[in-house]
DNA sequence: CAGTGGTCTAGACCACACA
DNA sequence: GTGTGGTCTAGACCACTGC
C-alpha cells in the first residue's frame, strides 16, 4: 500500500526521477566520491541502489555523458572523465530574430545580387569545381535604423538552382535558403578583424576598427550549399549560456 | 531470413529504431509533408503508424525537439518550427589542449597572482558583495614560443577559498579550478576589440589591432566562481562544427 | 565469451494546459 | 474535464568489446 502515491503514512520518499538521479550522481562527481578516471558502478547496481528501473538510471547516465562528464562504453563500463569536456551550446543566430528579441526595429536592405563564376578562393573554400556558377548577395541588417550586420553570401547554384530566380528583395537570404534547402552540416568560424573598405562603408565605421566576423559554411548531402560572412559593428557581443 | 523476432513469413522489415523514426520524420520536415507551423500527429498515432512503442516515437521526437526542429507542448501537441533553431555545440576549449592538438609546443607563463578586494565593476559582473576578496591572475599561453592568449582571471575566494594558497606557477588556473570546483553553469561572450596597452604588450602586437575576446563567467550553486577574459592574438579563428 | 551499455516494449500514471 | 506529452517500470533482446 505504501508507495508513492496512495501515500502511506510516513517517511515514504517520493519516487526518484532521472533528474534526481542525475543530480545525485553529479554530486558524487563533484565531491570526488568517484574521482576522475575511476569506473562507476554499472546501471543495474545503481538502479538497485536508487530503487528504480535500469532505464531510469540509463537516461541519467546518458545525459551526463552527453554533458561531457562521463565516458560510456559497452563492456568497459562508465568512467569519469578527468576534465569534464563541457560543451557549449548556442543557437545559431537568426539576425532578424536576434534583433527583434531586443525590441529594436528590424530592417533589411539588399545591396547587390548577381550571378557569377566562383572565383578561385571561393572554389577552395566551398570545394567547388572551377567555373561553377554561384549567386553572390550583399546585404545589410539594421537595428533601429543603425547598421547592425553586413552579410556577404555565396550560394552554390549547383546545389540550389532556384536561387538564380529569387531576387532577395523581400526574402532574407538566410531565411529563404533555410526554407529551400535545410542544411545538415555547418562549419562556423568566429574571429576579429580590422574593418575593410566595404565594411566601414556599410557599417558606417572607420577603416581599421575592430569587426567581429562570423563565417558559416553549410553542407547538405556532402555538397556545399552556401558560404556566408557576417560582419558585426563594433560593440557586438555574442552570448551563450551553457 | 525473416525477421527479427517471431518473424512472420515474408517481407517482414526489420524493427524500426528511434534513429530510423527520427530520420523518417526529418525527411517529412524536409519535403514539407508537415510544413512549418503545422502540428504533427501525436505520439500514439505515430507509434501506430511505425508499428513501435510510443516510447520509441517519444525519443525520436524529443531529440528532434532538442535539435531545434520541433516545439513540443503538453496538451497542445508537437508543432514544426518555421525556421529550425539549430544549435551549435562546441567544446569549451582548454587552451593547452587546443594548442597541443595543432602539434605546437605549449608553454605557460604566470605574470601575476594576487589577492585583492573586488573592484566595483567586478562585483557587478560577478554579483559579489562589496568588499569581497578575489584572486586576480594574469598569465599568458604560448604556442611555439609565440604569445597565443592572454588570460586574465578573477576567482571568488568565498567560493574557492583554497585559491588563496595556490601559486599557479605549475598549475594552469583553468585546469586547477576545474579540478577544485567543477562548474555547473557558464555564460560565454565573444566579441572583437581594439588591443589595449596590456594586450599589446603581452601579445606583442600594436595598440589598436583587433583582438578576439572571449569572456567566461562560471557559476556553481548560484554563486559566482570565476570570471575570465581571454584575449587572442590577431589571426585567431574559433571553429566549431554542427 | 561474458558483461556492459543500448534499445525496445507494453502498459501505466502523472503533469500540464486548454476548453 | 480531457488530451497531449513526460516519465517510469519490469522485462527482454541485442551489439559491442575487452578479457
Amino acid at each position: 500500500m505504501p508507495a508513492r502515491q496512495t501515500g502511506g503514512g510516513m517517511t515514504k520518499e517520493k519516487r526518484l526521477g532521472y533528474r534526481d538521479i542525475k543530480a545525485s550522481l553529479l554530486g558524487r562527481l563533484h565531491d570526488r566520491t568517484w574521482p576522475p578516471g575511476s569506473t562507476i558502478p554499472n546501471e543495474s547496481a545503481l538502479a538497485a541502489e536508487f530503487g528504480c528501473a535500469r532505464a531510469t538510471v540509463n537516461r541519467a547516465l546518458r545525459e551526463l555523458a552527453e554533458d561531457g562528464f562521463l565516458d560510456r562504453r559497452r563492456r568497459a563500463g562508465t568512467r569519469v572523465l578527468n576534465a569534464p569536456e563541457r560543451h557549449a551550446k548556442f543557437q545559431i543566430p537568426s539576425v532578424r530574430a536576434e534583433i527583434e528579441k531586443t525590441g529594436a526595429d528590424y530592417r533589411y536592405h539588399l545591396i547587390q545580387k548577381r550571378v557569377l563564376i566562383a572565383p578561385d578562393w571561393l572554389c577552395g573554400q566551398m570545394g567547388l569545381a572551377a567555373g561553377q556558377q554561384v549567386v553572390h548577395i550583399r546585404c545589410v541588417h539594421f537595428a533601429n535604423q543603425r547598421p547592425y550586420q553586413l552579410e556577404e553570401r555565396w550560394i552554390n547554384l549547383a546545389a540550389v538552382p532556384q536561387a538564380a530566380d529569387e531576387n532577395f528583395v523581400a526574402n532574407l537570404p538566410g531565411e529563404w535558403l533555410l526554407r529551400e534547402q535545410p542544411y545538415s552540416d555547418v562549419d562556423l568560424f568566429f574571429s576579429a578583424m580590422c574593418a575593410d573598405q566595404m565594411q566601414s562603408e556599410v557599417l558606417n565605421i572607420s577603416v581599421g576598427e575592430p569587426v567581429f566576423l562570423g563565417e558559416r559554411m553549410t553542407w547538405f548531402a556532402g555538397k556545399s550549399v552556401t558560404y556566408v560572412r557576417l560582419s558585426f559593428a563594433p560593440g557586438y557581443r555574442m552570448h551563450t549560456r551553457v
